[in-house]
DNA sequence: GCGAAAAAGGAAACCGGTGTCAAAACGAAA
DNA sequence: TTTCGTTTTGACACCGGTTTCCTTTTTCGC
């Protein structure tokens, strides 16, 4: 049991078998033409030695190695590593593994951040969340260096091969209804920031739906905010300063949401009687605040596996959905109005 | 600027240049016997070809990669992720990366599994978070697997040079201090989980401080938790049942204490007037939540970087701090009891 | 200008795998 | 038993770097 010293190398297992190293090889990658009795003996001797390949040399003879890139700027932790654990599952067991790279976006040097992180590593793939998969001018930088890439974003980001989908506009219009149907007619807008793909798709869900409902859409009603709780705050705070006053909120995702419950609680609005309120994400704020927050929740975990697999097995994933339904999570934070 | 086709090799620049690989090698090595006329010439070559080294090839070469490996089971996803920009902060333009690994401290292959994990990807060394880290078993197996590590995590843990140190125990007694000095004479404790050491710690600077201060705790103002919300919610409840009530309430780590929170409302106990609330981690939540929280907050992300450091640069590191003070942060969960 | 020491640079082997292609072993048919 | 077509297996070069060791060049004192 004493495994000290170096590591064994194939040469150790080829002498030992009494093989040459290009069986050992064979045996390795699985390969077909090798005859049973030849694999057994190998298989014997890897493990008596506890031989595991070095995946530098592995990855050196194969021109290509066997790391992901996960590119990230999202404000959202629990999302972010919700995401990790998804590709977690989705190479565990092989010899991927996962290597994250947190992007700022407002940095002017970003694209050349990440095109020396690329050209340092030579990962074998990346995968890229929103809100930085909206960025066009990365998508195309992967592109041109050749490294692999899959976007997780709303649809027309790019091709299926290279996305992973999240219907935002869809579901933002499954919550209009829900709202309409419990009795709201004045709805406010918390937006995302603009120039964000996330945020234009669900502005554009919710008047749509709005439009179908034949309500209307004061510019009262719509405010803008950055997608952190400061905004979410400030921008409830327009929103019930106007009259009529809206009876239900709706922000583009839960941090703003908890801004506006701050901002309620502020003016003695009380939520849900005087006030409801959605968000979207699912993220643990949502479950933790008071009252408990109705949100939109994404299967991030089981997304994230999908991008994954689509990325090292694109076979085997074509299986798999590309495309993730977003579900409501109703809890405590949306009454009929009044 | 046409960049497609193979990425160069030293190979190529050595001809382009000239010279030899070795001297190429040299270059990229800063090795000081050159001279400066070769040295320029081939740094020319190199910018005008793009040329980046292969790590794989420099990885197999140099017989150890540059991949530097995250361990983690906590389960508050900002701090991990604070950790992780803190470790980018120190490997940044390095040829480090940062590869990271969720573990599930539940399960009995762990151990196994992250045998294996490190003897496929060889890592350079591995960054362990609390609460893993006080695992003594995995420190024993990097040792024993020749794999460098640092542990987050309260002295007395391992040796000076595999610890970057949190002194809870200092700051428990701090937060205690605080109250007392508001007037607090019944405080509560919400304990994490038995068998953490984080856990002992925080009780054992709660009750040396309450010692200190000659005022008592009865077994009523102990209440087990285990980190999550829900625990949290559940201790509250049991302390605040018991008479006389406890006027103020210390949360081993800030989704306790929300669920503190949430017993509180649910009893119409007031924050901060009726009972004062403490939290400690200083995650999101705590900001979010309303009346927002006073908590204890580590400077997660300038201890990951000096870990880092520690891993990979022990000499230019041991300038660096290995401990780290917490601060407090006052909100507005606490006042004055009565 | 000479010789010796020091500095600079190169040839070849090596790190631990994989690809190519030819040789060896095998099995069935003649 | 020989022959021939298939499997199996191995020898060898190669991936892109680094190391060792040795040769060539430079520098410098005399």
């Amino acid at each position: 049991m004493a495994k000290s010293g170096p590591a064994p190398t194939i040469n150790d297992v080829a002498r030992v078998a009494g093989v040459s190293k290009k069986t050992v090889s064979r045996v390795i990658n699985r390969s077909p033409l090798l005859r049973e009795a030849t694999r057994a003996k190998v298989e014997k001797v890897i493990a008596e030695l506890g031989y595991t390949p070095n995946p530098q040399a592995r990855a050196l003879a194969l021109r290509r190695n066997f790391l992901i890139g996960l590119l990230h700027d999202n404000p959202n932790a629990q999302t972010v590593l919700n995401f990790q654990e998804g590709v977690l599952d989705a190479i565990r067991d092989t010899e991927f593994a996962l290597v994250v790279r947190p992007v700022d976006r407002h940095s002017p040097a970003m694209l050349d951040d990440i095109r020396n992180f690329l050209e340092q590593q030579r990962l074998y793939g990346v995968l890229i969340l929103p809100p930085i998969s909206e960025n066009d001018d990365l998508a195309a930088l992967c592109r041109e260096m050749g490294c692999g890439y899959v976007r997780m974003g709303s649809a027309a980001l790019d091709e299926a091969e290279h996305l992973v989908q999240s219907n935002d506009r869809e579901m933002v219009e499954g919550v209009v209804n829900y709202l309409v149907k419990l009795g709201h007619r004045r709805i406010g807008l918390i937006e995302g920031p603009s120039g964000f793909r996330s945020a234009f798709e669900r502005r554009e869900g919710f008047l749509a739906a709005m439009h179908r409902h034949g309500l209307e859409v004061p510019p009262a009603a719509l405010a803008q905010g950055n997608y952190r709780f400061d905004s979410g705050h400030r921008a409830a705070n327009e929103l019930l300063s106007a009259e009529p006053r809206v009876t239900a909120i709706f922000a583009s995702n839960d941090e703003m949401a908890a801004g506006a419950y701050h901002a309620a609680r502020e003016r003695g609005v009380e939520v849900p009687r005087q006030l409801s309120i959605v968000g979207f994400d699912d993220s643990p704020i949502a479950a933790h605040i008071w009252p408990p927050m109705t949100t939109v929740g994404w299967p991030i975990r089981e997304m994230a596996k999908a991008a994954a697999l689509k990325l090292v097995a694109p076979d085997s994933s074509e299986a798999l959905p590309s495309s993730f339904p977003a579900r409501l999570v109703t809890r405590n934070s949306v009454a009929a109005p009044g």
